[in-house]
DNA sequence: CGTTAGGTTGACTTGATTCAACAACAGTGG
DNA sequence: CCACTGTTGTTGAATCAAGTCAACCTAACG
């Protein structure tokens, strides 16, 4: 359970590498209203077709954007971590494209809409922070419709996992060796566009090939140079190590 | 050939749909400096780990973002037409995660980088608008991993033939009953993940069995909602009514 | 005209799905 | 404490959608 005042420390953590803040926007962002609540795990957080009254942040746990084809067939579009913000779109759009579920039990602050709004409207440089995050949200969108159209299930999984132990990684919640995969094989397969049944079989055969070794849902990983081969996984699409581009390098050591 | 004065007038019309904006907003946009260049069909606009000199508009034709995998197979991101920043990403981040290429010639104005960081800290109404679209595209981004993730070639082909209809029809580039589809078999291969050939036998059977009829690359579709319900289309993830949200529908009659 | 890019089709192969059974495990309640 | 239930993971056998390979056709173009 974060304490009020940690609520926002992972955004504008997050924030400052996008964009250098001065004081007073790090007060707005700490000045934001919010709404605490704790959300069990597969349950919603944003429905398609809604107007959300708020803004969600992550605060603990992870969650998931997601869509379901009029077949009924369930794809995961991508997953979030504490510090983001998990529906934008909503603020800002005039409805939700699609749906976020709790990935695991969440803490979630809600900040109601008008406030984001003000924000916006008044601390330029967190909008442009915040910008630079959707285009980020972009990027990593291009690289999932590369790993379903047209990479093997083998080779996505492995790119897959690659993602997760990277962006877990540079957000301080894994061990180098492996980490704890947050996600049942079934949602695995959604997020592959693949059966559950297959990511079984893919998982298994990687585990016989040496590229990963599991004991439940933890991953060990003996050579990330292989597993990254593998999934001819490139880290440059995350862009973690985003600064602001109009600002001297040297002027952020 | 546009003429000079009519360079910006899709972004601009664009952009108000986004946010209003006030005489100075639109004054600022038409007086972005640019360099007009014509780009063959097929030729790379921006290269994957580039840093390009500027932010490129599409005036005239078309264009595609792509990825190719270390297997050398390419995947096609998105299509944009004119009024579009292909690459607001070279000025806002530090390096192209993708390519993009001319899909048709194309005539294209290039604004130097620093002229669109100067616009993004001066005037917050253009900055938001251009914000908002980078949200649509993300939107777009997400529809495009379910077609290529969770749907079959043959609804994932018809998906795709509306999302262009609907768009170029938005843009006021085709006609009622059908359109010039401007791919070839490869590249709409590329955009959904399949081999050219499938895409010739889906394209034929779909064509046999009455859902479009064709004649070179012109689509004739029949009937939209018999095309729309085979591809599950749904054409809310593109937000083409999109409007600002604090401000009143009213106000904007 | 030859050359090239794009489109078309058939025969065969394969990666992934489907269906079905079962094992492991956590939570629940008697 | 153990039976009951639901979820997740595992495996085999049969099937299918899409890929591969290869031939050939057509139109555009220098």
């Amino acid at each position: 359970m974060a304490s009020v005042s940690q609520i926002f420390d992972r955004t504008v953590r997050k924030f400052e590498t996008r964009e250098p803040l001065d004081a007073a926007d790090r007060q707005a962002l700490y000045d934001l209203p919010f709404d605490v609540r704790t959300i069990d795990a597969n349950r919603y957080i944003v429905r398609e077709g809604d107007r959300p009254p708020g803004a969600t942040l992550i605060v603990d746990g992870l969650a998931f954007r997601q869509k379901v084809t009029v077949e009924g067939a369930r794809q995961i579009l991508s997953v979030h971590i504490p510090g983001d913000f998990v529906d934008l779109e909503g603020s800002l759009l005039r409805f939700a494209d699609h749906n976020v579920q709790a990935l695991t039990r969440c803490e979630v602050a809600i900040v109601p809409r008008e406030a984001i709004v003000a924000l916006i409207r008044s601390r330029a440089k967190v909008a442009h922070a915040m910008w630079i995050d959707t285009l980020i949200d972009g990027s990593i969108y291009r690289e999932w419709i590369v790993n379903v159209g047209r990479r093997s299930a083998r080779s996505a999984m492995c790119h897959l996992l690659c993602e997760f132990a990277r962006r877990l990684e540079a957000a301080g919640l894994s061990k180098a060796d492996g980490y704890e995969l947050p996600m049942s094989q079934e949602q695995l397969g959604d997020a592959l566009g693949i059966t559950p049944v297959h990511v079984n079989r893919v998982l298994r055969d990687l585990d016989r090939e040496g590229l990963i070794s599991r004991e439940k849902r933890f991953v060990r990983v003996p050579s990330w140079e292989a597993l990254r081969k593998c999934g001819g996984f490139n880290e440059n699409y995350l862009h973690l190590d985003q600064v602001a581009v109009d600002q001297p390098l040297a002027a952020r050591a």
